[in-house]
RNA sequence: GCCGGGGUGGCGAAACUGGUCAGACGCGCCUGACUUAAAAUCAGGUGUCCCCCGUGGGGCGUGCGGGUUCGAGUCCCGCCCCCGGCACCA
């Protein structure tokens, strides 16, 4: 298996095995920390082991792989780690249907993930290596929740939450896409569940604040997803007296100025409050609607367009600002959960509320005179800027003055004040499932909710025989598991049976990196402050709102804590485009997807490597397709063959020749586009181009430069024959031999070709010195015989010139 | 409906701040070399139409219609189509 000598023909496979033991026994891709040297934390979003990779991990870790070779070489000290996020339901899922075990069947998983990794020769720090789902990691997953427990930030409630009816089991909100479930799009119906909860609202705030150290280093449709789904809107809190009950009822309104327009008042019918307040005589109808209610599912709920429906609820709200007496109702177009889960409806200024109006005939007032149409005539709110009017001493005022004016003196009268609301919900994180991360909490008689004293962690998830979701937890089976003794009295007690939803065990899994041996602390503040924040993090746009909100949330929440030294997560964002094929987005669920292995056999790791970024715009989803991958194979086997030819030559130094200039733009245009612009494809094409022109000049006195440096800059795509041919130009180790750096002197040529234009069009081009003035380019630009037959005689009226580039001859 | 992203050759795509006749690089196709032949490999050509035997020359071309500019794929206005996100949030 040598490979020494001369072999005329690249084999790619001699040489990953030649050079993967390699780097694996010099430990090449650890980092040595040492603090003199600048540092750089590349992460890619880590995998879930649903069973080997297919094309979209591999694209996604080309990507990283990349990036973080590219910083080695620029001498910068990289980590590069590794994971898997191994909990969750699709594994349980497998299991049912093969009867195996959700471990066996992940870990097998996470072996044929690992090597694959390997055969792909990412640059990996394997002792950094996790599973979220092994017990001295979700260990510190436990101690976390534990800490948020007692800042008040985990709580239990009893709401009503969205609930899958296939996979039996609770859901947060964003984990419903459009109505359907995010894992297997069944529509999401909702249920009043005691359900246990992260307090992530109370972040909003700071969330959407801290979003300005993000400005410009993620993607804008990232950034603009998160701030529309926290939904910030400011208005004002108003209390409506209900008659014959004691407590005031208080709304939520943007629109303070139309308190006097409130014809009626809605509660959600969902809600708890309504059933409260619903008079003796509704109480069948009320109960009959909020059945029918009950069962629609969310998706038919939220479709636009739908008729309003509602029940009267028997009673009677006053006005607090001129102390009208309206009727109540419940609606479900009123969300429980948002707000205060109840509204004061101006059907004049809503169109939501006008619709309800037009269904139950009832009044419409117009307390904003916007120019517009008569809403009782039209059936259309108008909601523009305007005046005042039915308003009493508010008339005359406009919208904008009105509003403060208004929530001002609610809060002088007691009746309110001026309010922000978000649209962002506590993120409800138990799960009825099985493979999870246990809750650390018990639950006894006497003491109600106790947590699981720190030094009794893990609580170890149960080995049990059914997993079937039954719409409880199956821990719940684990007799024996649940049944403890209360850690606060000694009596009998119950353990909390539900799980953690996966994303909480992602939400700080690349903390966990830097010290993910640490046997005493979920990590060492120092070594997460030393790598984070993250320089650069790769990953799907899938996870806009998913992982990513609730990462940044955990991280402020732990720098509350004193864990850590810093705000947020994720310096720089890159998120690639999905990977379809067949028409929908490749992934194992959907049977489509494509796997690598073949590929990897046929053509080598290095062309696969290469392949997948070029097939288009990283950062855009992207069709998989073959054809063209054999192309990318002759690439690199021209590649072999003129470098291959270039090392039989002498030497070149620092020469000037077309050769060696086209060299320096090619190595300035590699290091804009990997290290600015991080685009992909465009490096490859460069280095592809910069090869042809090396084997169409094979006798360029810069040839073996050129070649050298062919090789470096392909070295974070095709690590493997980058380091072979590094070799064979009787070069040490490619890993670290600095990036090429180009000389701005070779950048710039002595001449160029100016363009000759009349009148915006091209007609002549020359061969001209490149310090010529302005004068004297238009002198040469006029001259042109060419230029000449245009002009024809006619007027001169104007020259532009650009330097470097080109003369425009404007004519009458 | 609202908010993003996109529409460029037979195909994937380049053109980064308006400036070298738009189309780099790759696929496909065509031609040639090698071969008895084919495959593989290598080299060259390849937007489109028109004039011309050819050399060469000219016109038209970046979803559609306008505009700004000496000059527009790139900027502005109005449309059409595709993809993604959000969607009764008061």
């Amino acid at each position: 298996m040598t490979i020494e000598g001369d072999e005329p023909r690249y084999d790619p496979h001699t040489i990953v095995d030649k050079w993967l033991p390699v780097w694996d026994e010099l430990h090449v891709h650890e980092p040595v920390d040492d603090d003199s040297l600048k540092r750089r934390y590349v992460v890619d979003m880590f995998s879930y082991p649903s069973g080997d990779l297919h094309m979209g991990h591999a694209e996604a870790f080309s990507i990283g792989d990349a990036v973080a070779r590219y910083a080695m070489m620029c001498g910068y000290d990289v980590l590069h780690p590794i994971g898997w996020d191994s909990f969750g339901l699709p594994a349980e899922n497998a299991a049912l249907k093969r009867g195996q075990d959700p471990r066996e069947w992940t870990y097998k998983n996470i072996e044929t993930q690992a090597e694959s990794f390997k055969r792909l020769g990412i640059s990996i720090d394997w002792r950094t290596r996790l599973h979220t789902s092994d017990p001295e990691y979700y260990r510190w997953t436990q101690w976390l929740f534990l800490r948020m427990y007692e800042r008040g930030l985990a709580y239990r409630k009893s709401a009503p939450v969205n609930w899958c009816p296939v996979d039996q089991t609770v859901l947060a909100n964003e984990q419903v896409i459009a109505g359907n479930c995010e894992r297997c799009g069944t529509p999401v119906t909702k249920r009043n569940l005691t359900q246990w909860f992260f307090r992530i609202t109370a972040y909003a705030e700071r969330l959407l604040d801290d979003m300005a150290l993000l400005e410009g280093k993620w993607p804008d449709r990232v950034l603009t997803m998160q701030r529309n789904w926290i939904g910030k809107s400011t208005g004002a809190h108003v209390d409506f007296r209900i008659e014959g009950h004691e407590v005031p009822i208080r709304v939520f309104t943007t629109r303070p100025d139309t308190l006097f327009g409130a014809t009626f008042f809605v509660i959600a019918a969902d809600s708890p409050l309504a059933a409260e307040l619903c008079s003796e005589d509704n109480r069948e109808e009320f109960a009959a609607y909020v059945e029918q209610v009950r069962k629609a599912t969310e998706i038919e709920r939220l479709s636009e367009g739908r008729e309003k429906t509602g029940v009267p609820l028997g009673r009677v709200a006053i006005n607090p600002i001129n102390g009208e007496h309206i009727p109540v109702f419940a609606a479900d177009y009123v969300l429980a959960d948002y707000g205060t889960g109840a509204i004061m409806a101006v059907p004049a200024h809503d169109q939501r509320d006008l619709d309800f109006a037009r269904a139950f005939d009832l009044p419409v007032r117009v307390v904003v005179d916007t120019g517009q149409p008569d809403p009782n005539e039209t059936g259309l709110a108008t909601a523009g800027d305007g005046v005042l009017v039915n308003s009493g001493s508010y008339d005359g005022k406009r919208k904008e003055e009105a509003i403060p004016a208004i929530a001002a003196d609610l809060q002088r009268d007691g009746h309110g004040e001026a309010a922000v609301t978000y649209r962002l919900r506590d993120w409800l994180l138990s799960r009825q499932r099985y493979w999870g991360c246990p809750i650390p909490i018990v639950h006894c008689d006497e003491c109600g909710i106790v947590p699981v004293p720190e030094d009794e962690l893990p609580v170890v998830l149960p080995e049990i025989d059914d997993y079937l979701p039954k719409g409880r937890s199956p821990l719940a089976t684990a007799e024996e598991w649940v049944r403890v003794d209360c850690p606060r009295c000694g009596r009998e007690a119950r353990r909390e049976t539900d799980t953690m939803d996966t994303f909480v065990d992602s939400s700080w899994y690349f903390m966990r990196y830097c010290d993910a041996r640490n046997e005493t602390a979920p990590f060492e503040r120092e070594l997460v402050d030393y790598w984070l924040p993250i320089d650069q993090y790769i990953g799907g746009v899938e996870h806009a709102i998913l992982h990513l909100l609730y990462a940044r949330f955990f991280v402020k929440v732990l720098n509350d804590m004193g864990l850590v030294g810093f705000r947020e997560p994720f310096a720089r964002l890159f998120t690639q485009g999905m990977v379809y094929y067949r028409g929908a987005k490749m992934s194992k669920s959907r049977g489509n997807v494509v796997d690598p292995q073949p590929f990897i056999e046929r053509f080598g790791a290095d062309v696969v490597r290469l392949w997948c970024p070029f097939l288009g715009p990283v950062d855009q989803d992207a069709e998989w397709h073959e054809d063209g991958m054999e192309g990318m194979s002759r690439f690199l086997h021209k590649l072999w063959r003129v470098t291959l030819a270039a090392a039989e030559r002498p030497p070149s130094a620092r020469v000037d020749t077309p050769l060696s200039r086209k060299t320096h733009r090619t190595i300035a245009k590699v290091s804009d586009d990997i290290g600015r612009r991080f685009v992909m494809n465009t490096p490859i094409a460069a280095v592809m181009e910069l090869v042809n022109e090396i084997g169409r000049a094979p006798d360029d006195a810069a040839v073996r430069f050129a070649a050298e440096t062919a090789v470096s800059l392909i070295q974070p795509y095709a690590p493997h024959i980058a380091e072979e041919l590094w070799r064979r130009l009787g070069h040490e180790a490619l890993w670290v031999a600095p990036w090429p750096e180009a000389d701005p002197a070779l950048l710039q040529t002595d001449t160029f070709e100016l363009v000759v234009q009349v009148n915006g069009r091209v007609r002549d081009r020359m061969e001209v010195a490149a310090d010529l003035s302005e004068a004297e380019l238009v002198a040469r630009a006029t001259a042109s015989p060419k230029v000449q037959a245009q002009l024809d005689g006619g007027q001169i009226r104007q020259t532009i010139v650009v330097p470097r580039k080109l003369v425009n001859i404007v004519v009458a």
